[in-house]
DNA sequence: GAGCAAATGAAAACATTTTTCAATTACGAG
DNA sequence: CTCGTAATTGAAAAATGTTTTCATTTGCTC
């Protein structure tokens, strides 16, 4: 999913599509992870509050996903499902593709619970900083 | 792992064992998950920058374990490993036992990666909320 | 081009966590 | 048991991160 595509979708569910959104989009998908603060290096133009209604109303819309991986929230492009490792030396963050979770193989059934989606992190050193 | 034990390796650490410290430790034991406002609430006699500083003692000594689930920071006794289903309606948090990643079945190997640990959330509805 | 609801952003409010520092205290040595 | 000392506590202030307010601006439809 492209920016274009994304700013479509904006448009498509009646909202405006705005420079300050087009910017805040650039900057997600110029890299995945972000922090706010990245996020907004990549915006000088646009004001902070701006940005975070923007990752608000993207993500509402399902169209960028929230991490919390600890150490604050990160941003990225919902695209496809993948997982990640986290570096705990220099914080890096990277991605899996392999789920473990794919095959269904994890039996909920007497929770009673209804799965929506899930999240796996691995953390450790990445290959820099062993 | 009970109160006793957690204060006698606090000891073992060369911390002291203040009431203090009692206390916080008590109110984590007596519930896993819980926030800050929850833990807090345990220990009305516990001033809350100690409150802060002991979680942080106690997760630095791996005798606690900080969640990263969204919506703010949770704590749990380090006890045994499992991982967590996530009601994004009502909140609540329950546990589930059955490691995804147990057979190391995980193939990190072309990543470079040496992994420390890992954890794993799944997002839905409880049993009540459905 | 006019009209209007939606969107922006500066400032203020709010929430959470950390730092500072003076007073207190646990605990080992004597 | 008492003393000395370094560790610990907690009130206040500072720092940090996020949300709300509201007057102004602007994208979009007709
Ligand atoms: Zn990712
Ligand atoms: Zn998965
Ligand atoms: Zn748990
Ligand atoms: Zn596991």
């Amino acid at each position: 999913m492209d920016v274009g595509a994304v700013m479509g979708k904006l448009r498509g569910g009646g909202f405006k599509a705005t420079p300050q959104r087009w910017e805040v989009v650039r900057a997600i998908a110029a890299e995945q992870h972000q922090s706010m603060e990245e996020i907004r290096a990549r915006c000088p133009g646009v004001g902070m509050v701006t940005v975070y209604r923007t990752l608000e109303l993207l993500s509402g819309l399902g169209l960028i996903r929230r991490l919390d991986l600890g150490g604050g929230p990160r941003w990225e492009l919902a695209e496809d499902h993948h997982h990640h490792l986290v570096c705990e030396s220099c914080g890096d963050v990277t991605e899996f593709d392999l789920c473990p979770l794919d095959p269904g193989l994890l039996d909920l059934s007497d929770h009673g619970f209804e799965a929506r989606s899930h999240s796996v992190e691995v953390y450790g050193r990445c290959s820099v900083c062993q």
